[in-house]
DNA sequence: CCAATAGTGTCTTTTAGACAGTATCGG
DNA sequence: CCGATACTGTCTAAAAGACACTATTGG
């Protein structure tokens, strides 16, 4: 698939180019946002940062920020950066989650923003502040406790990025990323558990990820313990999620 | 949910707001871009326009255009807008598909664009020129015929809306928006045999479409011919589409 | 009565869910 | 041997798929 349109501007063409100025017009700002998930400390948390700059100033939003339009060649792009910029993480599971814009959802004026989100493991993570953030923290989200107020419209993002999650985590192989490299199926489990909040059976569960076949069992290697030691799994393929047939029951 | 962030500013980010000027920074051109789909004589079609302007002036393109940041609120709303300038049609379904951007998609610079995807009725269709179009013209999707070459990365975006369309089509109740607001079940039926390219057994089809009961039964209401009458059928709830908890079978 | 499409019923096969049983380690 | 967790098997109940049968109209 390719982004880029492959062609030569035409001789008429070339002279509206030349006399096309980006800033005669009102644009509207356009940014890259990111909603980073990761389970840490048995529950789903999400990175925020406090805001170092206005507007909201002091205020705890979700990591991103404006696209360089001289070093990003793309959305995606922008959206790594970030990632990288507060996580150190470089190849995590990112998807587009969707657009956000309106005239008032940003006190500078219409502004829009693609959302992406992230997954990633929290052992790959070194946090790091600077790039206009006084603090970057983790939040657990448990259905009882309450998260800080959120700059701009972030809280309701935050909302569509959850239930995009729940929603894929019922059919699709996601929370793998929300792991390291090696995993064992009970781990597995453990994350789809909490994710979804509720007990899975253990006998379905393994069925239904056997049949999904995006796991390579790692022969030979197994996580060792004071009980019958668990074989060791990684992702099959890199970045695809598999999809199931049916949704997970319970 | 609040698309709005209410808040007044302090007056720190007053004074802050009153040295902003939009247009110090260089900006990524944004659009909106629709995928506009249809059932006609018995097959999945796509809108797409003539472009009147430059760049790509002459070529097919996906309808859309820039965000007007006086009269747009939101970008749901630029996305009707443009709906409503090409088909005349109000109250569709629409969803966003996703965003595409990159530095090299617009000759013009760094562009992006949020693309919605309509599922609207022929029937209510008027189709209507103007607003830069030197055409608009309906499109059949067939796997052996081809489409002219799209402007931009159009071609792409299409590929991907489709996708995303017949993936949702597999376990939601999505075409029942490409129908009139009255129909009955085999239509139903044939509209999920389009778009899937395949048959589907006629009873376990009625299974799963009564399970997902989103469907209202119009007492009385029924389509003659010389044949048994068939029960006529609207959509109980306007907008959300229902989802199944397995996939269509065959 | 026939052609045509609507709508239902029944049988078979597959799958899910519950739960108990066996396996294998450290100590 | 015991505690603990990994892993597998079996039974039952429910669901899906195939396919045929009945229903109701116009002509």
């Amino acid at each position: 698939m390719s982004v880029t349109a492959k062609r030569k501007p035409g001789k008429e063409e070339q002279q509206f180019l030349q006399g096309y100025n980006i800033h005669d017009y009102d644009l509207p700002l356009t940014s890259v946002d990111l909603v980073i998930f990761t389970i840490r400390d048995m529950s789903l948390q999400v990175l925020l940062v406090k805001r170092g700059d206005h507007p909201f100033k002091g205020e705890w939003a979700l990591p991103g920020g404006f696209i360089d339009v001289r070093h990003d060649a793309s959305l995606e792009a922008t959206a790594l950066r970030k990632l990288k910029e507060k996580t150190g993480v470089s190849a995590p599971y990112v998807e587009q989650l969707q657009g956000f814009g309106s005239k008032d959802r940003d006190p500078r004026g219409w502004s829009s923003t693609f959302v992406y989100f992230a997954l990633i493991s929290s052992d790959d993570v070194i946090l790091q502040h600077g790039g206009g953030a006084d603090d970057v923290k983790w939040f657990p989200l448990m259905h009882n406790k309450k998260l800080p107020a959120l700059a701009f419209d972030h809280a309701d993002i935050l909302d569509v990025a959850l239930l995009r999650l729940r929603s894929k985590v019922e059919y699709t192989s996601l929370p793998a990323h929300l792991l390291s490299k090696e995993f064992t199926l009970s781990e597995l489990q453990q994350v789809y558990e909490i994710v979804l909040g509720r007990q899975l059976d253990k006998s379905s569960f393994r069925k239904r990820i056997k049949e999904g076949d995006f796991l390579a069992e790692l022969a030979g290697r197994q996580r060792l313990g004071s009980n019958r030691p668990a074989q060791l799994y990684a992702l099959r393929d890199g970045k695809s999620p598999a999809i199931f047939s049916r949704l997970m029951g319970n």
